[in-house]
DNA sequence: TTCTTTACCTGACATTTGTCATAGTATTAC
DNA sequence: GTAATACTATGACAAATGTCAGGTAAAGAA
């Protein structure tokens, strides 16, 4: 496979990597190391050490938790642009989260010296990253305030308008990330056979439709209307 | 009141500003007003703009969102030392949340002029609020998972050790931090009636005990367990 | 003080959600 | 192609939670 350059990735476009300086690139780029990684397979895992962080150029990762009950509760799903492990290789400390690709990726591993070093040096990389965690945090507030305030059928309606306002759909209007049921509970934080009983339930009223593992939203406004209590 | 001096404010080391120059806090010394906020004000109000960031002296915030519903979800409680609408500030963008005084405060507003600047100039002070920031995060990813995760019961019994471990106790044990049974239900997710009813329970079998609007808690290993579902 | 308001508490009931069991369907491995 | 394995689906039931209603206790105002 080619060693592409990151001077010329377009997806540095859309993390706190486009506030790094020619040179800083140039370095990153020497160090880093494209992986290929198969749908299913982790990144990392939660109380890893990590020696750098990801940048996703392909695919879609879940970021989740084990919680003590012994089930997975997804946090974050990452794709195109995104920079995974930050926070570890920030605040120096083992990670809280494992990362496992949903579907097949390419992601570039940089080693962290390549990052800690212009963090202490360049102040707009700094800031940048700062902006970007800074909106993270923001989303997680949103997460919790559903969390803590929405039905189960609610928090549904919203993770498939989700699903489409931030990966996308084909032409024929089904969603481009397709996730398994448990996956979806898993974000929406219930049982599989709850996500189940509600998406069938979506079926029947017609918000979605589905086709093998494949499902589209039909009724924007009605799955709205859900979200929001109406 | 005498307008104390940044410089020799104790209260920085907890924050961010530690990571100030000699020069950058003379600066924000002398633009910063402190503030007297009475129990039950509202520091600022979830879609405002803010010219500043709020540093807490004394007392406690609450931060919390509206949720459709109608109703308040408490995301985080701000206590001394913790920085408010850093996140406005940094995106330059309308604050999220509201923060209304749980007691009496004494805060200082500092313009965003000082912070901004600083954060251009000053890598260390940025890196130092991007690591509080990555904190900050990683906690909001805990509180994510305990509502996906957690039952009403378990949270509540994870509200009590929270409050005692951040906010400490006075010498007969009671909470130092004393919230309304309304304001703990917004913490956890729940209704204000399902709190009291599980708080009543928690008291029978001995885990808390109250005294007027004071609790202690009684068996700090009964409620871990709850916590975790055993 | 008395009145008024707010916070706290409890019961009754409907709804939501989780769990267990079971079965069909798709996908993968051999 | 067949067997094994995962994923999807549904029913039945128990448990958890929200809502409504009504009550008591406490705190603040007149």
């Amino acid at each position: 496979m080619e060693h592409s350059r990151c001077e010329n990735c377009i997806i540095r476009q859309f993390n706190a990597l486009r506030a790094m300086s020619k040179e800083e690139l140039k370095q990153v780029s020497d160090s880093k190391i494209t992986k290929q990684v198969k749908k299913g397979e982790a990144l990392f895992e939660e109380g890893d050490k990590l020696n750098g962080v990801y940048c996703v150029r392909h695919g879609v990762s879940k970021l989740s938790k084990l919680s003590p009950n012994g089930k997975d509760q997804i946090v974050k799903l990452a794709s195109k642009g995104e920079v995974m492990g930050q926070r570890s290789v920030i605040a120096e400390e083992h990670t809280n989260l494992t990362a496992v690709a949903v579907n097949d990726m390419e992601v570039c591993f940089i080693p962290k010296e390549s990052i800690t070093t212009t963090l202490q040096k360049n102040p707009n990389f700094t800031l940048e990253v700062l902006r970007h965690m800074s909106h993270d945090l923001k989303e997680a507030d949103d997460v919790i305030v559903n969390m803590g305030q929405k039905t189960v059928k609610q928090r549904l309606a919203e993770a498939f308008l989700y699903l489409r306002n931030n990966f996308g759909e084909d032409q024929e209007g089904f969603l481009l990330l397709n996730l398994s049921r448990e996956d979806i509970a898993s974000v929406v934080g219930t049982a599989t056979e709850s996500a189940i009983r509600i998406i069938s339930e979506f079926k029947k009223k017609g918000l979605i439709e589905t086709s093998g593992k494949r499902s589209k939203i039909k009724d924007e406004k009605g799955l709205q209307n859900l979200a929001n209590g109406l």
